[in-house]
DNA sequence: TGAATGATCACG
DNA sequence: GTGATCATTCAT
């Protein structure tokens, strides 16, 4: 039984929402395409108080959508030329999301591999920057109702089997906390 | 290991 | 305005 995730399985500890979207599937319909992926990699990014989080100084132009209401997506522009992909979650004022960090590509390959200029499989989604480009997400998309019709995920039943954890990657502070989840032994996650 | 490449933010 | 920074990727 397929059924598009609502606006209440994002309303809850960023933490469940993060392993949760594992094994679930990314769907994003435009210009009448329609490409999706296997979420096979996350990262929490939860609060104010974390100096990794985007939000740790408070709300700016970039960061508001963290701070709305969940179900919406925040999308950032980094490096110079880089997209990332995040699911708001939590309440309206508490600022929190979900960075989408790797997808196992399902439909739309081609477009993909085309977008990516990658011939394989493992190369066009396994990173936050690569699944955007595969995807055509940008700047766009940030603010995009997740309960629309062109960006949202889809719970297929899948039993997931094993979630490994680790600490987050590309963020410089000591921070030991094991805020990355993925699928064991995937060969669609990053590195 | 380091270049690419430009928006963002804090500061003043 | 200015300068440091950046939740990355790819080629060397």
């Amino acid at each position: 039984m397929i059924k598009k995730l609502n606006r209440k399985f994002y309303n809850r500890s960023t933490l469940k929402v993060a392993k949760d979207l594992l094994g679930k599937y990314l769907v994003v319909q435009k210009n009448g395409e329609l490409l999706s992926g296997k979420i096979v990699e996350t990262e929490a990014y939860i609060g104010y108080k974390n100096p990794a989080s985007h939000a740790y100084r408070g709300m700016t132009p970039r960061n508001e959508v963290m701070f709305g209401d969940p179900g919406y997506a925040y999308v950032y522009f980094t490096y110079g030329m880089h997209h990332c992909l995040n699911l708001v979650t939590e309440e309206n004022g508490y600022p929190a999301a979900v960075l989408i960090r790797a997808l196992e590509p399902v439909q739309g390959i081609e477009i993909m591999q085309k977008r990516r200029k990658r011939k394989g499989l493992t190369d066009l989604a396994s990173g936050p920057a690569k699944l955007c480009q595969a995807l055509g997400v940008d700047l766009k998309f940030n603010g995009e109702d997740l309960c629309s019709d062109s960006l949202w995920v889809e719970d297929k039943g899948e039993v997931i089997k094993s979630i490994s954890s680790s600490t987050r990657i590309g963020i410089k502070e000591k921070d030991k906390k094991n805020w990355r989840f993925f699928l064991k032994n995937n060969e669609f996650v990053s590195r």
